[in-house]
DNA sequence: CTTGACCTTGGCGTCAACGTCAAGCAGGAT
DNA sequence: ATCCTGCTTGACGTTGACGCCAAGGTCAAG
């Protein structure tokens, strides 16, 4: 249980999340990941596997990029100002409609399979 | 409650489910959609509002135009075959699983965007 | 010192999902 | 007859999200 590595390459990033060191590269292109430097090289610690766990996440839920990194801004700022944190709770609803218009969508879907399933299985029953 | 209008055409199915004319025809060139033709113009009955509805649904949840294609044929055959069936079997089950997946992805989603709601709520009432 | 593994920064290519013209037909209104 | 509206078929353009090189830096091992 010691501190070993804290620390990670681009490499086992890529390897970690099953994801392309160029698509890392992008991402950080468009901010959603700011890894440190050692001389050239990429170090990438926590905040970063957290914030790319939420990026492929989200794009698992179809959001855009850009959708991505105002979702990562949400959860960055810890805003001072009371203005700002009434924005940031106007924001949170939107994105709390949004997902539940999906959840919905998929439940709906799930539903329409099991019908579709059920014809299935009764057709398999009938023929066999 | 006498049958009207049972067909449609392009710029009533456009402007019903809030879609541009271009994305009717790239999904009928795609094959998701079938409309008859009368004389040139298009003509959409019931089954492709139906398959319209699905294909946005597909969209929300993030599917690419070619895995919603396999989905609609999912409910377009019925199969004669036992093998047929089977296989459409399989292709539901790992459908659902997807499924499945993008549901647990937004439930976390939904309780991570509570805690931050939860803190954001509480600073304002420590600020005000 | 050279090789090899791993990394770097460009920068062009590609694919999906349309957007955006351009040019033209068809039929009712003026 | 011509005009307008609504539709048609191309066909090229665009945007997002990377893929895929090319050309080179760095550092430990042989």
């Amino acid at each position: 249980m010691t501190e070993t590595t804290t620390t990670w390459t681009i490499a086992q990033m890529a390897d970690d999340y099953d994801v392309t060191h160029r698509a890392l590269r992008h991402y950080e292109h468009l901010g959603l990941l700011a890894p440190d430097r050692e001389g050239q090289r990429r170090i990438y610690h926590r905040r970063e596997r957290t914030r790319l766990a939420l990026i492929l996440r989200g794009r698992r839920l179809g959001f855009s990029l850009e959708e991505i990194a105002t979702i990562l801004d949400m959860y960055d700022d810890q805003p001072g100002e009371v203005g700002q944190l009434r924005y940031l709770l106007s924001q949170i609803g939107d994105r709390r409609q949004d997902l539940e218009r999906r959840r919905r969508d998929i439940e709906d879907s799930l539903r329409e399979l099991d019908e579709l399933e059920q014809r299935c299985a009764e057709d398999v029953a009938r023929l066999s």
